[in-house]
RNA sequence: CGCGGGAUGGAGCAGCUUGGUAGCUCGUCGGGCUCAUAACCCGAAGGUCGUAGGUUCAAAUCCUUCUCCCGCAACCA
């Protein structure tokens, strides 16, 4: 049986519309659910939306809608960017789903019942005009960072849960399972900030909106969004209090929860807590992944330099797009996104590096063998090292991989595409075309050529899969195998540009 | 002294764990080739590896000082 691999993405805000930035997670979400399954996992890959809360509640208000039917349309926005950038989640959840509704409630209580959820008082400073709550660090120089009034000390009744109940524990599943929070940097900031200083108990209740899922034992409360929110892992896949599905026991504890770093905090305290809490095992990783930013900083409205990915398809293509995503953001620091960043990687590298040879060695084909390839085995010393390179290929994305580097994946890649331009060079097709005597050397150059090439295309699949699926097309091969392969037999159509080169000046 | 990360040729990065000719991509300059999307290949120039000191036969790499940049510092998600 095959081993499952449970990988999900943060459910997105149904606030606003995701800008490329926000897009990345899923772009990278699906390289990674896409590589599984390459290596032969039973990979379940889960996204979608997160839709309750005070924010949404006034945006609706400021629509002059119900919020269900702002989060319909929002929902609806997320999934459609999603489907343009081709990724292949098997299912998109709602925090609006009866079911997952149903299963927070009794989650709540059961916390209740257990003990770790107890009534109490909310005391904070609270501004009356903006009717919000702000903790000390919020306020400017005392007063109300929206009104610049003064706020006051105020009490609420509020549910909390009992976090330092469980603080030693999650202390040391965290220092023994070093893994857990990538990359590691972060694990510091939460040891240091959070958990050493000691952990204050968690206000899970809300009674100044409406908009969530009601406390159905005490229902003038609704549900803290993110107690909401987190637990769309388990409830979407068949958890209950009561006894949970088969699929929930198979595919529990998840494999990777990949989030932004902005919310690391709530994926590696408050959700483990949780977890403990109900007594389910911890998710084996967390990787709080960096941002796409702009030269001139984060994007926003304000700023007038929102992007949005649907966009960037339309004029540039979905592997383009998912190309500088996955290539251009570092593992630990933000990436940085500009139109001429991307029409540069577009030229430079699927232009010139990847469409170019994947052009000109099926044209060679076509020219000097009508497209019929097969193996001659007039091997020649200087053949060995792109052979080897295309050998050791698949394991050094392996090692990659399993540390989410994936953009250096996928510079191993173009590693071999680079040597195999060079290959060309050294051996010269042209000259060999020339003479009768050469042509057994001649197809088998060409043969290791289109080979290489193959085993490139077929591990191209988890981050360009349009592309892979172009090369295979054009040199007409179904042999998904990405080690070289001595017999195989090619019958090449004709090459059609991968990518068309972007006009600078324009 | 809140905690943590970083500073490497014009740009962006790797190397630092396990000290020993400073590597990659882009850009610049020169050359080669013509199968290919003016693409490809080769070569050259360009770095006292932030600062000051220390350990060592030897430091980008280990230790300390200082400067600058960035992230985090809880109940908005």
């Amino acid at each position: 049986m095959k081993e499952k691999y449970y990988i999900t993405t943060a459910i997105a805000y149904t606030s606003a519309k995701p800008h490329i930035g926000n897009t990345y997670e899923i772009v990278l979400a699906d390289s990674i659910a896409r590589y599984k399954r390459l290596m032969g996992y039973d990979v379940y890959f889960q996204t979608g939306t997160d839709e309750h809360g005070e924010k949404i509640e006034l945006k609706a208000k400021e629509a002059r809608i119900t919020p269900k039917e702002y989060v319909d349309k929002i929902s609806q926005e997320i999934k459609h960017i999603w489907d343009i950038m081709n990724t292949s989640y098997d299912k998109f959840v709602r925090t609006t789903d009866e079911q997952h509704e149903k299963i927070v409630q009794k989650i709540f209580k059961k916390m209740y019942d257990k003990g770790d959820i107890y009534l109490g008082e909310y005391k904070g400073l609270y501004c009356t005009p903006c009717e919000s709550f702000w903790t000390e660090s919020q306020l400017v120089d005392g007063k109300c960072p929206d009104c610049g009034r003064e706020v006051q000390e105020k009490c609420e009744e509020a549910y909390f849960f009992k976090l330092s109940k469980y603080q030693d524990k999650l202390l040391k599943y965290i220092e023994e399972h070093p893994e857990f929070i990538q990359p590691e940097s972060r694990k510091n900031e939460m040891i240091n900030n959070f958990i050493q200083p000691g952990l204050q108990d968690l206000c899970v209740s809300r009674t100044s909106f409406e908009w969530g899922i009601p406390v159905d034992f005490d229902p003038k409360h609704v549900v803290y969004v993110w107690l909401d929110a987190l637990t769309n892992y388990i409830t979407n896949i068949g958890y209950d209090p009561d006894k949970s599905s088969e699929e929930f026991n198979r595919l529990w504890p998840a494999d990777l929860h990949l989030i932004g770093k902005d919310i690391i905090r709530f994926h590696t305290i408050y959700w483990p807590c949780f977890l403990m809490s109900l007594d389910l095992p911890l998710p084996k990783q967390v990787f709080g992944h960096p941002w796409l930013i702009m030269a001139d900083g984060k994007m926003s409205k304000s700023k007038g330099n929102v992007i949005y990915a649907d966009d960037l398809v339309n004029e540039y293509g979905v592997d383009a797009v998912r190309y500088y995503l996955l290539h251009e953001i570092p593992f630990t620091s933000d990436g940085v996104f500009s139109k001429e960043l991307l029409v540069e990687r577009i030229n430079g590298d699927l232009v010139n590096i990847l469409g170019n040879l994947v052009n000109r060695t099926i044209a060679m084909g076509q020219k000097y063998f009508t497209g019929h390839i097969e193996n001659k085995k007039f091997n020649e010393e200087i053949d060995q090292e792109v052979i080897t390179m295309a050998f050791d290929l698949a394991d050094k994305i392996e090692d990659k991989m399993n540390h989410l580097e994936i953009g250096a994946s996928i510079d191993c890649i173009f590693e071999v595409l680079r040597r195999c331009n060079k290959y060309i060079d050294e051996t010269t097709p042209w000259l060999l075309a020339k003479e009768e005597s050469k042509l057994n050397r001649l197809e088998t150059v060409l043969y290791n050529l289109i080979e290489v090439i193959r085993i490139c295309s077929v591990l191209l699949f988890p981050y360009l899969p349009d592309t892979s699926e172009k090369i295979k097309k054009q040199i007409n091969s179904s042999d998904e195998s990405y080690s070289f392969n001595d017999e195989n037999v090619y019958d090449l159509n004709t090459p059609e540009i991968l990518f068309q080169r972007i006009d600078v000046r324009k």
